[in-house]
DNA sequence: TCTGGGGTCCTAGGACCC
DNA sequence: TCTGGGGTCCTAGGACCC
């Protein structure tokens, strides 16, 4: 059997670690700009207040139900989420960090324990260790964990936060009552397809021919049965290295001047080196977009992307910066509105095992020494305090006002390297 | 006025080779 | 004039996840 834990509310659930006045009360996090809500309390959700739904679209409702909004900070909600994985890991011998807030562990060999008190265990000191509530689901196949848990949040006085599916009775009885579009793998798309064909809970799709989910979903699907079966097709995996850096961002304001533009995108190229260098990587590929306000039809829309790839791996910030540059050029364009841009590096080779081209002169040796102690000094001083000339340097998006608790957690917290995918 | 960011994997189709 | 077939590799785009 494979348990998941899975923080209730999570990014909400950090914030009431440092103010416990927020307890049973409608809190709200938002992204980046403060421009959506990517978490609710109970609270919050019992109003109403959809999964990233536009917070300019919900200040009313909030005002009305004095909702507590956020602005997100991620250094905290990696130190707790490191918190919580260090605790529920030390009960097993395998476990997978599948993301900031829910992580995987394997409970297979374990005959003579009762699994149930045992998770219970492990729910309970996490919140009296870490102060985060989870929810905890047990069965034999990762598909039917996330089934389980849906049951856990769905059911939270009958449960206690952990809930067993494992006989096939229980199983048919769960998949009966999920709907399609919450089966893990099932996203917006597909759901619609799958309505159009009169699978409306996950059961009906178990009664549709192999060929015809072959057909709709791909590889996916196939797996996806077995999986809901409880034939276990998805094992445990371990952390891999990362196969691609984004740095993108939405600007607070449209940008029309070129310069201003230029300048967020070589900023986000040498975020993106200074993030291969933590990892000893060098990329061999560069993608730069922009785009218009996708929502504004009143304005003309663009958006357009280029891909270079390069002569020689690197993660200089200046070789980087130059090609940046030069994807800018090519593909920007006056007279719009600009509303986000980012840069994406891919196609990784370590440092050390680059392989050179003949003809083409190659810098990042000599680059990378200076780069190595920019970083360090970065590190001790602050980011971006020692930034190339290309850079302004200025904080590129708005966030509330740091309340003096989190003053106080960055400053006696040294915080964790992030190897997560965010949410 | 105001609408997130960062990832992975799969597939179809084109280019190219023999 | 008529012009095969199979394989690989790469890429763009689409789907999904949190």
């Amino acid at each position: 059997m494979y348990a998941l834990v899975d923080c209730n509310n999570f990014f909400v659930s950090c914030e009431r670690t440092l103010d416990p006045s927020l307890e049973n009360k409608p809190v709200v996090v938002l992204s980046n700009n403060d421009g959506c809500v990517v978490s609710r309390s109970k609270e919050a959700k019992d109003l109403g207040i959809p999964m990233a739904a536009p917070a300019f679209k919900y200040k009313e409702l909030f005002k009305e139900h004095d909702v507590k909004c956020f602005s997100a900070k991620f250094e905290l909600y990696n130190f707790k989420s490191q918190q919580v994985i260090k605790i529920a890991s030390s009960y097993v011998l395998e476990f997978e960090t599948y993301s900031i807030d829910e992580l995987f562990l394997n409970l297979t060999g374990f005959k003579y324990i009762n699994i149930y008190d045992y998770c219970l265990d492990i729910r309970n000191r996490v919140k009296d260790e870490a102060d985060i509530p989870v929810s905890i689901g047990i069965a034999p196949t990762k598909t039917l964990c996330k089934v389980a848990n849906r049951i856990v949040k769905d059911f939270p006085e009958k449960f206690n936060g952990v809930y067993i599916l494992d006989s096939p009775e229980k199983i048919e009885k769960a998949l009966k009552w999920l709907n399609i579009g919450d089966v893990w793998g099932i996203g917006r798309k597909l759901a619609v397809k799958m309505h159009d064909n009169g699978v409306h809970k996950a059961w009906d799709l178990l009664q549709k021919p192999e060929i015809w989910v072959r057909k709709i979903m791909g590889i996916h699907g196939v797996r996806m049965i077995n999986e809901l079966k409880g034939i276990r097709q998805l094992e445990l995996d371990s952390p891999s290295p990362k196969k691609s850096i984004a740095v993108t961002r939405s600007f607070m304001e449209m940008l029309t001047e070129k310069e201003d533009v230029r300048e967020r995108v070589e900023t986000y190229g040498i975020y993106c080196s200074e993030r291969l260098r933590k990892q000893n990587m060098c990329c061999r590929m560069v993608t730069v977009f922009v785009q218009t306000n996708r929502f504004r039809k009143d304005l003309p829309e663009y958006r357009n992307a280029v891909t270079q790839i390069l002569p020689n791996p690197t993660n200089s910030s200046i070789l980087i910066g130059r090609v940046v540059n030069e994807l800018f050029e090519a593909i920007f364009k006056d007279g719009f509105h600009y509303k986000k841009a980012g840069v994406i590096v891919n196609d990784f080779v370590p440092e050390d095992q680059r392989l050179i081209s003949l003809f083409e002169e190659d810098m990042q040796n000599q680059h990378l020494p200076v780069m190595k102690a920019m970083d360090a000094m970065n590190k001790k001083f602050g980011k971006d305090k020692v930034r190339l000339g290309s850079m302004s340097g200025q904080n590129t998006f708005g966030r509330t006002q740091m309340s003096p608790e989190y003053e106080a957690f960055l400053k006696n917290n040294t915080l964790p390297e992030a190897n997560f995918r965010f949410h």
